[in-house]
DNA sequence: TGCAATGTAAAACGAACGTTTTACATTGCT
DNA sequence: AGCAATGTAAAACGTTCGTTTTACATTGCA
């Protein structure tokens, strides 16, 4: 398993679980089982790896997301909250924590988000056979709120979402 | 201006744009006017700072949610967004940010969400005639949705989240 | 009049922060 | 055989962290 590859898998995890701020270095080099010098070689700094990270987490979690149908994405949504546990979202998180101050962050959240919703507009065109951006933005809104309803809701949230969706989407295409 | 208030007043502020762990207690003990003795008499610490930020706040926010139907929870959203900004939950946010290790915390924010859980389920109640668990889930993912999906889409999230309740409801009633 | 409460200003606490440096070992290519 | 690249271990960098302490001023009530 290569350095770098091992790095964000192992800063990806901290990240998450623990928050990027109160995530030392120390804990970092320790999990990824290499040294400072290391580290600081592959990741360049902190915020770099934490940009690093979500670009890596934008990859995974968009390839999800190569559905035809709302419901797929739902069904993605269910399979990503089994994989990756509910603790919001990783991305909005990074953001809020560091007040959108770092540069490098900032770009890496606004790209993913930017992707986001255009790829949930085309699933949203697809379904219904013509585009419907205030059905998308809904679709939007519901996926956001599965997962950050899912936090303290569980699973249940995930599921009311998209029993919502279908319904939107039911009265959308007669 | 009691200390107290002034205190939490200057802490919400800064916790809400910065981040919890990016404040340090130098920057808070400036903005709230005092010293730090001063500041360590009535919070205790920094830990016990936020809890009483986030009290406060669902004091605030819960007072907004004393309404009859479900469109008059989507207003009242409307209305917070527009006098607090879009900055996402700051309850999710510092349970995020301290991993939920941090007992204060974790208790305010459990408190929050149980209680918010409980009124939306009383609002759908009342609007509908009727209990609907299923619907009140819905209604929740919806909120939390619009106001996550607010930090990088605008109002118009609220908007579709309103419109999409609405759709919702009226399908329920009949 | 005097004491208890409440405040400020500022230094100090040890610990932890992100990052760099020093010194050395191992590997793989030409 | 020899050099460049890549790694480790560990100390050190200066800064900032949350919190406590020391010393002193002001106020309000008995």
């Amino acid at each position: 398993m290569d350095m770098t590859t091992k790095l964000i898998a192992a800063a990806e995890q901290l990240f998450d679980r623990h928050g990027y701020m109160a995530t030392g270095m120390d804990r970092l080099t320790e999990a990824a089982g290499m040294s400072s010098r290391t580290l600081y070689k592959h990741a360049g700094s902190k915020a770099q790896l934490m940009a690093r990270v979500l670009t890596e987490r934008d990859r995974r979690f968009m390839a999800r997301l190569e559905v035809r149908t709302v419901d797929a994405l739902f069904a993605a949504l269910e399979d990503w909250v089994w994989v990756e546990g509910t603790r919001g979202c990783l991305f909005l998180r990074s953001r809020a924590e560091t007040g959108g101050d770092t540069p490098e962050i900032a770009e890496a959240v606004a790209s993913h988000k930017a992707a986001f919703h255009r790829r949930i507009e085309e699933v949203v065109a697809a379904d219904l056979g013509r585009e419907d951006p205030v059905l998308a933005e809904q679709v939007l809104v519901l996926i956001e709120g599965a997962t950050h309803a899912a936090v303290y809701r569980g699973a249940d949230a995930v599921s009311a979402a998209r029993a919502a969706a279908a319904i939107l989407i039911e009265r959308a295409r007669t």
